[in-house]
DNA sequence: GCGCGACTTTGATCAGGATCAAACCGGGAC
DNA sequence: GTCCCGGTTTGATCCTGATCAAAGTCGCGC
């Protein structure tokens, strides 16, 4: 049985184009994009700062450049719950929809890259490879929306928060261009409250869970936001997943 | 503010083109699908039978034709969580990968009409609309996971139990051409186990709160399975969610 | 009818995480 | 430096839902 991670937190590849961590790449401008030039501008945001609102009328597509926003729906008296991190080359937007359906926050300074929406459709309709990849990252998405549904109903707080760390450790691999190994170091881009609303938890029990890993040797901590984790292995133990030896899904 | 309501449990359109309540309608028939013919199979399943075990490789995509399916992820200790139900047109399979995200399993007696994949994948690529169709299929089940996601993280057992019934309730309209009212009523698909795996919780749990509902009025129960809601309103005020009058999503 | 088995209900107790509350830490403005 | 403030930690207690256990219901085959 193979181990399976969310992918969520995983840098994508272009969506026009097969190269990684680059939500609009080099290797694109050539080509299709170079006529979305005249539909194409960029938004930055602060942290903190609301990108959209649900219910929202979207009169563009985008794809995240630099930074992360969170994907969250909200209850009338305050429950928050993240259902998505989105991370450079994340697609924003809905295709042939004209209203958000979650709101988008911007966790870290955040730049955008949008496309007014009626150029963009028929862009895919002309060009049927973007339309196939937007397929590709959609089906990427609901299988890691889905793989977190059973962090969220089964899970126990310390695997929540294992699971989390385990997907952080290796989205940020991914970043820096090597595997996860031993021994490496990240910083948590979430506060505790955003990785409560990630994991169904609360804040406290979030800090409480990272202590009591912290006590296990799990992880090491440097601050509040730098983590070391010592043994990756010992770190995936603590998920609950079918771990069979590596990281490879 | 709009009231969100899952669709997950919604019953869909045809893939191939926009005629309800089929997964592959009499109107498809005489176009491209014919071409399909010599590609397109049926199965068989019995309740309780296995159709995909996580990890399969897939040599087919398949569309629910009758009955109910469960697609699920099961522990190394046996804690499962369900993660969708396939209703009567829902898609199986993923154009551009070869093994199952997760486990299908038959809920009621099904039968699903199978494609093999290699012929389907180039009839989308030869039919744009069947690949836009399933994108945007592809979207909504998004969004149903990530709405679900709210429940699972958030909300407590009578909501959770509410909320199901909501949805049931809603999808059951639709299946006999009306919208949801007062005094409808419906067969529950799923045991208390099941639907227990579905949101999170324990069956001990899932029948408590189905018997607290009972006692204050918000349904009422003819058999085990039956259910009749007196008064949708008062139904949806239990779900938590944000109600304002009507069933419009 | 009887007995069996799958499913469901209900009860008693337990425990994990929420809640309420207070203190702590670190960085920036002044 | 000092103050302040957002973020974090830790403690005490409560409560929801899990767990363990037993009994009830229904349908079906014989």
């Amino acid at each position: 049985m193979k181990m399976k991670m969310d992918v969520a937190l995983d840098t994508k590849e272009c969506w026009n184009c097969p190269i990684k961590h680059q939500a609009v790449c080099a290797r694109c401008e050539p080509d299709e994009l170079t006529r979305l030039e005249e539909i194409k501008y960029y938004r930055n945001y602060d942290a903190g700062q609301p990108v959209i609102w649900a219910g929202d009328h979207m009169e563009f597509v985008a794809s995240v450049v630099t930074g992360i926003a969170s994907l969250s729906q909200t209850m009338e008296d305050g429950r928050t719950q993240m259902v998505g991190l989105l991370l450079p080359s994340d697609f924003i937007g809905r295709p042939g929809r004209d209203s958000a359906p979650f709101d988008v926050v911007a966790v870290s300074d955040l730049t955008i890259c949008c496309f007014r929406k009626k150029p963009f459709e028929e862009l895919m309709t002309t060009t049927p490879h973007i339309g196939q990849r937007l397929l590709e990252m959609t089906l990427d998405e609901l299988d890691s929306a889905r793989e977190w549904m059973l962090v969220l109903g089964r899970k126990t707080a310390r695997e929540k928060i294992a699971s989390l760390l385990a997907i952080i450790a290796r989205r940020d691999a991914t970043l820096k261009k090597h595997s996860p190994k031993d021994g490496m170091t990240f910083d948590l881009p979430l506060t505790r409250e955003a990785m409560a609303d990630y994991l169904g938890l609360t804040l406290e029990t979030v800090s409480r869970q990272i202590s009591a890993l912290r006590k296990s040797g799990i992880i090491e901590l440097d601050g509040k936001r730098r983590v070391v984790i010592p043994s990756l292995e010992k770190l995936m133990n603590e998920t609950g997943d079918d771990v069979d030896g590596g990281l490879i899904a």
